[in-house]
DNA sequence: TCTGGGGTCCTAGGACCC
DNA sequence: TCTGGGGTCCTAGGACCC
């Protein structure tokens, strides 16, 4: 008789702070705040607190003026440093994809599914934290689910460097009495409507009436939320490639910029630098953004199709100055550039050739 | 208190066609 | 003259996640 399918969720421990203090070993036990440039009188968010630096309020989100603020006399700030974390982020999937029997998909720097089948899955998590472990000396939670919702929200449990278990049988033990919040997919907006509708916790989003969530969040979305309620979701993990439908860039400025050829010249450079990066893909682009964040901070978004599928980088900077006119002639905090290019098997008929990295 | 940058997906409404 | 539905495409905005 075959082993039962299992999804585990791995969650890296405070990944970009322990990365940082990895490389500087006289930081262990120190608040270490990462954001930005690392310089905290600027514009710019926390991308990570150290456990250290959280017992003082500060989190992730949080914008940097204000964790300078909580932040104790011996608090480290450092600059996010993307190559770092990607090199990081690879060793540990490496290590991951040789759990015997393992499929790996990843979900971002810090976080992968594994698919496996198993008798004893947490047998199975403790060999990926050791392996990881011995691998990147990075200590990580699993979350054992009987699918990917609840393997997900299993690792808030298990944390730090643990492991839970999370199915259908303790579902409502676990998680019936939580706010609708803690449900993977279930922001702060949705949490505010759902209360609107008299629906606080997890186990009356379960027993909702499924009709009434389709009219308040469409067929897709109610359907889903419903389903979340129960920790019912999808369970194929699933390591295929992972394909960007586009390339985006956006800036916030330390200063507003305050002329129209300041900001011109501002989104032809992103214009530039996302028509580059599709390049490098070599995909066709089929439609740009531009995004606008006008002082104090009112953000729009307007695109265009364009009239046919290009790979020439000027055409792509050209549809962006021309969509640009549309911007107001007023103060700018931030600008954005967004490309999408063409999926592959979508569209032209001709082209079959299989694409690079899909196999 | 002052709010990053990289993404994905869904919804609603208007235009247009049959 | 006024009145239908259904379908598709396009665009703006919302919400969420890491």
């Amino acid at each position: 008789m075959a082993a039962a399918a299992w999804v585990l969720h791995v969650d890296m421990d405070q990944f970009i702070a322990a990365v940082e203090v990895r490389r500087r070993p006289e930081l262990a036990g120190l608040p270490v705040i990462v954001g930005g440039r690392g310089d905290p009188t600027e514009r710019a968010v926390v991308s990570t607190a150290s456990y250290e630096a959280r017992a003082f309020g500060i989190g992730s989100g949080m914008p940097m003026k204000i964790a300078a603020r909580k932040a104790p006399p011996d608090a480290v700030f450092l600059p996010v440093d993307r190559d770092a974390y990607d090199a990081a982020s690879h060793e540990v999937m490496t290590a991951l994809r040789e759990v015997p029997g393992a499929v790996v998909e990843v979900l971002g720097w810090d976080e992968c599914f594994l698919g496996i089948r198993a008798d004893d899955p947490e047998a199975i998590a403790r060999d990926a934290q050791r392996r990881v472990w011995d691998a990147t000396a990075l200590h990580c939670t699993v979350g054992i689910g009987d699918n990917k919702v609840r393997a997900k929200i299993a690792t808030e449990f298990g944390k730090p460097r643990g492991v839970f278990r999370l199915t259908e049988a303790n579902w409502f033990e676990v998680m019936g009495d939580r706010p609708t919040r803690a449900l993977w997919g279930v922001g702060s907006r949705v949490e505010k409507r759902l209360a609107a509708l008299g629906i606080h916790t997890v186990t009356e989003l379960a027993h909702a009436d499924p009709g009434e969530l389709v009219r308040e969040f469409g067929p897709k979305m109610g359907v889903w939320y419903h389903e979340l309620g129960q920790g019912v979701g999808p369970a194929v993990v699933d390591d295929s490639p992972w394909i960007a439908r586009g390339c985006g860039r956006e800036t916030t400025y330390q200063r507003n910029l305050a002329t129209r050829d300041e900001v011109r010249a501002a989104v032809r450079v992103l214009a530039e630098q996302a028509a580059a990066d599709c390049a490098a893909e070599g995909r066709p682009v089929v439609r740009v953004h531009v995004k606008v964040r006008y002082a104090p901070f009112e953000t729009r978004t307007f695109g265009r199709k364009l009239p046919e599928p290009t790979t020439r980088r000027e055409d792509v900077v050209a549809a962006v100055l021309a969509l640009s006119d549309a911007l107001e002639d007023r103060e700018v905090r931030l600008l954005g550039v967004r490309a999408e290019m063409v999926m592959p098997n979508e569209g032209d008929p001709v082209d079959r050739t299989p694409v690079r990295g899909r196999i």
